[in-house]
DNA sequence: GTAGCTGCAAATTCTTTGCAGTTGT
DNA sequence: ACAACTGCAAAGAATTTGCAGCTAC
């Protein structure tokens, strides 16, 4: 990785600024927006890279592809609403867990996921309820 | 899932008797021994089945496709090892979490991966250390 | 007997790669 | 200049699906 291409810059800034993480997909519209010739290709190229050099964390949900997000937020977790499938960052961690591992192994690191209803999916589902789709193409 | 073939009774039962996520290839292998016959595109369809049903579980974990365990053993967590990419089940867990998520959410579940080195890969990789294969068919 | 289930092969979907042309430095 | 990078299209890999035949009940 050692040229600054806009496509890199726009796939970096398209990371860095949405918050949550990203499908590649996800990554193409929005860093697509500032280069419109900007290919599926590059971009998962693009990922790996990012990946390798330690500036995007890829992170992986049960039966969805993988998403992208920055290193620059601090360590934090993520929800995953089980009626609309969004996922959330969830800043508080239980924090230290190495006492959870079987004696003679190191704990480095951890992932948590939490799983449960959103503050927008809180009533059990009811016929025409108002609430949002329960796979809205923004995750 | 309404009746009771060879080739599902094969599937569950390699499922419910290999102690640790297997992998769909894997379960192939396994239920295979029984159902010589036995073709991946049934594997898959009675994996989803037995996971609507509730009798199995998918364990996803960064960068490798979707494993299978049974639900039949109580709540744990798993444990990969940053070196032989091998998983371990670990069966202490954090406890309540649900106080983590952010105000007006439910929590239901989590799921959590600790990542560190097993008991075998202690060592600071270093040549010539006596230690497991980095990538072992078994994980 | 018949609907559910299976095997096979083709179809999808997601991701990677070969190659020739483009572009940072 | 020239190697890194990109777009396109083709290749791969993983998973799903259509269909005709098999089989549990």
């Amino acid at each position: 990785m050692e040229r600054t291409t806009r496509q890199r810059v726009a796939i970096r800034d398209a990371i860095a600024q949405a918050g949550r993480p990203l499908s590649p997909q996800e990554v193409l519209a929005a860093a697509g927006a500032q280069v419109p010739a900007l290919s599926l290709a590059t971009v998962y190229r693009n990922l790996r890279l990012l990946v390798e050099a330690g500036e995007v964390l890829s992170v992986v949900l049960p039966g969805e592809s993988a998403r992208y997000e920055t290193s620059q937020h601090p360590h934090h977790h993520h929800f995953q609403c089980t009626r609309c499938r969004r996922v959330f960052d969830v800043h508080a961690c239980p924090g230290n867990l190495a006492h959870l591992a079987p004696a003679g192994f190191t704990v480095d690191d951890h992932e948590l996921t939490l799983y449960g209803r959103c503050s927008d999916c809180q009533v059990p589902a009811r016929r025409g309820a108002k609430a949002p789709a329960r796979a809205p193409t923004a995750r």
